[in-house]
DNA sequence: TTAACATATGAACAAATGATCATATATTAA
DNA sequence: TTAATATATGATCATTTGTTCATATGTTAA
């Protein structure tokens, strides 16, 4: 926001230091789309939902049980997933069965439990 | 939140969908683990401050050079940061140089990355 | 057709949260 | 010591956002 404010205050950062990573970082766009991501993820409702959909598909009917919610709030996220292209779903009589859409949540997933537990991986939960 | 209101009004899950999901899904408490870290990767500027520093480590004031902002929104950013084990500081003088604290973090990102790209993964089968 | 079922969505409200500002602590230089 | 530098943090404020409520659309059963 304010570049120059500091400047005038006497802050002295490393140039090298700063220079190098400059150049070699991605995109402010990309570190953007990337924290939209994780946004979409940081929310308990919605991980839990990814992690349910990763066992099995299920119905808004299903996930609301599951989750212990209304079926409206259930909806309102799973909208917000699927503009993620997280999950996608196929209409089946007046239900609307849900499942993943991209395999790399589970992998997402899991690595951040590895962070949570300091371990390497984790067990496959899928069926079968 | 109400798990009474909606078993008054007609839903019907599929109870042996709702049954295997539940259980072999993780914890409550592991997913809101899991959220929590996601919710703070999903913030632009640290995910940002996480990606330099993977690049190399840096002090705060470096960082607020790179990130054009405030060594006070740094710092508050980097105290959640720290708070997460996902960077440490050493103090060197009157300077804190910053740096990754965990590896996972790399990965995570990566993978992010690939959702974002479509790169090895499912073939895109959304609707249209 | 009518009623029940299943999902979707806009609006409103409350809770969470990030940036700013002011201030505090600590280290180094003069 | 005094001043400058470097970082940390509490409080405030404005924005974002998830849930609820009301309502709309569409499907199946009676």
């Amino acid at each position: 926001m304010n570049d120059q404010s500091d400047s005038c205050c006497g802050h002295n950062p490393n140039l090298d230091a700063v220079a190098i990573a400059k150049t070699k970082m991605c995109s402010k766009q990309t570190m953007e789309d990337i924290a939209e991501t994780f946004k979409i993820l940081g929310e308990p409702v919605r991980i839990t939902i990814l992690h349910a959909l990763s066992i099995r598909e299920l119905c808004v009917c299903d996930l609301a049980e599951i989750l212990e919610m209304s079926h409206s709030a259930v909806s309102h996220q799973l909208r917000i997933l699927r503009a993620a292209r997280m999950v996608r779903f196929e209409k089946q009589g007046r239900k609307a069965l849900y499942r993943l859409d991209d395999s790399h949540v589970e992998t997402i997933m899991q690595t951040a439990l590895a962070h949570l537990t300091n371990e390497g991986c984790v067990p496959d939960r899928r069926e079968k």
